[in-house]
DNA sequence: GTCTATAACTTGATAGAC
DNA sequence: GTCTATCAAGTTATAGAC
């Protein structure tokens, strides 16, 4: 631990705050290295390769996404609306923004980012699931969730949140009922 | 026209398809000049720099998503489930798969790229709106649309597309009445 | 319109000093 | 643990032949 651990945490840092800022073609091992204030020795040393480094930013996120299953299910709102709510990327949300680093990865076809991703999704849905008690309806609610996160991955932020999360709430509160 | 228009279609073609399949940083011009079948040198000679090439790709697209916009408010099926329907990516849709090939853009920070993203989004929103009668709804179904089609963009295909589309419909032909 | 050759620069990675 | 060379490969772009 000590100044070890931190190094490696800064650079895992940069290099997502790199990859959401200008993608992955800006996240060169030069720019993570200046923006972690080490030179490219230094952060060879710590990871050795670029591959290390995506494997470093992908495990990451499996114990921060872990976390968030945990922290959804006890959440006073709900399940649903935290997710709605937690899936607006803000600046100094590291889940959110390591996600939106990740899905970079994944959309590049980096099959160690997709399967965390599918992994990650199954879990976030399955705890909404427990709270709106249907599969559909769990699946619409993260679909909701996932449009507001893939708009904050090009940097639109949206104006009405609040309706949003009450108008899905609001649906889920009187379900329709059998015709 | 002819094989000078061709040739650039054919161009557009595969630097889309390569954003699609491996992100921009297999994009290059190498790749892309192979891919369309021509020298570097030929691809160069049609747009004069890479940035000439992304140009080409957003003019494209809004050309596209302005034709979807004019087919969305024809569809029998109504403009909501046509947007959730052409929400996920098929390999063969050029709109969807175009669409994703500028999301990498706009993901990378490309202005012109978030500037064509926000004009489109605004317009498929408004025509929801024409057919459901209220903003926040419009906004909610976009919303699970846009997340059918984050999770294309990183190869995800959604196994129960129909009952999210006869899910999202039936929420929205029994509305809440007010408490 | 399309090609090859080449120039100028960037990127990932290694070696070895401190 | 961190740094400064250094290198081979890849990237964008230009020049000029066909």
């Amino acid at each position: 631990m000590t100044s070890a651990r931190s190094t490696r945490e800064k650079l895992l840092d940069a290099f997502s705050e790199l990859l959401v800022a200008a993608g992955s073609r800006a996240a060169t091992l030069d720019a993570v290295a200046a923006a972690a204030g080490v030179s490219k020795g230094g952060l060879l040393y710590h990871f050795g390769s670029k591959d290390a480094l995506v494997d470093g930013l992908v495990e990451r996120w499996r114990r921060m996404a872990d976390d968030d299953v945990r922290e959804m299910r006890a959440a006073p709102e709900g399940a649903a609306a935290y997710y709605l709510r937690t899936s607006v990327v803000e600046r100094d949300d590291p889940l959110a923004r390591t996600g939106v680093a990740v899905l970079h990865l994944a959309q590049e076809g980096d099959a160690r980012a997709v399967a965390a991703f599918t992994d990650a999704t199954e879990d976030w849905r399955a705890a909404i699931e427990e709270q709106v008690g249907d599969r559909v309806l769990s699946r619409v609610v993260q679909l909701v969730g996932d449009g507001l996160w893939a708009g904050s991955s090009i940097g639109v932020a949206p104006d009405d949140l609040d309706d949003v999360v009450s108008g899905v709430t609001r649906l889920l509160g009187e379900p329709p009922r059998p015709a």
